[in-house]
DNA sequence: AACTCGGGGGA
DNA sequence: TCCCCAGAGTT
């Protein structure tokens, strides 16, 4: 596949230059903020993204402040934006940006994939768009804006999908007109998320549509191909509301690697098959923090998908029996008031106990 | 190459 | 409900 006609490249950056949003990264001259962002962005909508960005931004200012910042504070920021090692290679990167560099972001693509959480498209997007090198950034708009640009029937996961459009990519890029790299590199986002978008693109509003393939033999909406999906499992998993003397709940960090790394939560485990959920939840209590307990009510359930699988997590009232609490299965815990749970980084399922508790506090108390 | 890793927007 | 999203790291 070989890149597109001059023309091709007029057409999308005159459509850019007159439907560009305003996004405040794209304001931003710091290559800081456009790497942020790009972070931010990865597997994330933008209109998820805008708040959470404009708040890290004003708590980190720069990639010094980041750097000197606890872990805790970042996780914190990021919240609710999911897949959270995002936040501890972005905060690992700056710490050694700041170390071994001076700050300051190395402007090629090569050198900026060696950043923690900076992987092939990352590095391109924040060579081209922060310094304007002619660098390809194939993101899932891109993959799906190339494929019907030249009607290609491979399935876009494969390796050998992916190498293709890459290739492809790479040509286009340095085929883009010189000084352009920016603009070019977020058009073709920008086509993709407005105007190709993944069911039922407008074609007929599209700048290049006269130099696609996929158009011109009617399979726009057959491209790209994906492969099928295995189904999402589904597990039930049990929660335990413990409370001291003064009322605190004992809640508990996650190990920093894996799901939800380094976020708190009440004391919990999945069940096994045909486990019954207390039986499950006294034994992750015995395995993770060295606790023996009894089992009450359940006061309620709350329903939480993930990406790869859904959870049913129940959530009963509890009484400590014997132990002292360890942290073997967990990074750390401690006994939290109600209100002092605003300051910890918690998953989003465990948000939602935690507001019914407000709700309930006085019924429950 | 396959698997893991959140959460939400939009149809 | 399902698909997809400015993907990266590990195995």
């Amino acid at each position: 596949m070989e890149a597109p006609p001059e023309a091709f490249y007029e057409a999308l950056l005159a459509w850019y230059a007159r439907n560009a949003p305003d996004l405040p990264w794209r304001r931003a001259r710091d290559p800081y903020q456009v790497w942020l962002a790009e972070v931010m962005l990865q597997q994330t909508q933008v209109a998820t993204v805008l708040p959470y960005y404009e708040r890290f931004l004003s708590a980190f200012p720069t990639v010094q402040a980041l750097a000197e910042a606890p872990l805790e504070r970042v996780l914190k920021l990021w919240e609710g934006l999911g897949y959270y090692s995002r936040a501890r290679n972005l905060h690992r990167a700056a710490q050694r940006l700041v170390a071994e560099h001076g700050g300051v972001l190395p402007q090629s693509a090569e050198a900026l994939r060696k950043l923690a959480g900076v992987g092939r498209y990352t590095a391109g997007a924040i060579a081209s768009i922060a310094f304007g090198q002619p660098a390809a950034a194939v993101d899932g708009n891109v993959m799906r804006v190339l494929a019907r640009l030249y009607d290609y029937a491979v399935p876009v996961q494969s390796g050998e999908g992916r190498r293709a459009l890459w290739q492809l990519a790479e040509r286009m890029a340095q085929a883009a007109p010189r000084g352009a790299a920016a603009a070019y590199t977020q058009a073709l986002m920008d086509l993709g998320r407005e105007i190709c978008t993944p069911r039922a693109p407008r074609c007929e509003a599209c700048p290049v549509s006269a130099f696609c393939r996929a158009r011109a033999a009617g399979t726009q909406a057959a491209r790209p191909v994906k492969q099928p999906k295995p189904p999402t499992p589904h597990y039930a998993v049990a929660a335990a509301l413990l409370r001291d003397d003064s009322g605190a709940l004992l809640m508990a960090r996650r190990p920093l690697e894996g799901l939800l790394g380094g976020l708190w939560e009440f004391p919990q485990g999945r069940a096994r098959e045909d486990e019954p959920l207390e039986a499950a939840l006294k034994r992750a209590l015995r395995e993770k923090l060295a606790l023996e307990i009894g089992v009450g009510a359940q006061l309620l359930k709350v329903q939480h998908a993930f990406t790869h699988f859904k959870i049913a997590l129940h959530v009963y009232a509890c009484q400590l029996q014997g132990g002292e609490p360890r942290a073997l299965g967990y990074a750390d815990w401690a006994w939290i008031a109600l209100e002092a749970s605003d300051q910890l980084a918690i998953s989003r399922a465990d948000r939602r106990v935690i507001a019914f508790l407000k709700e309930n506090s006085a019924r429950l108390l």
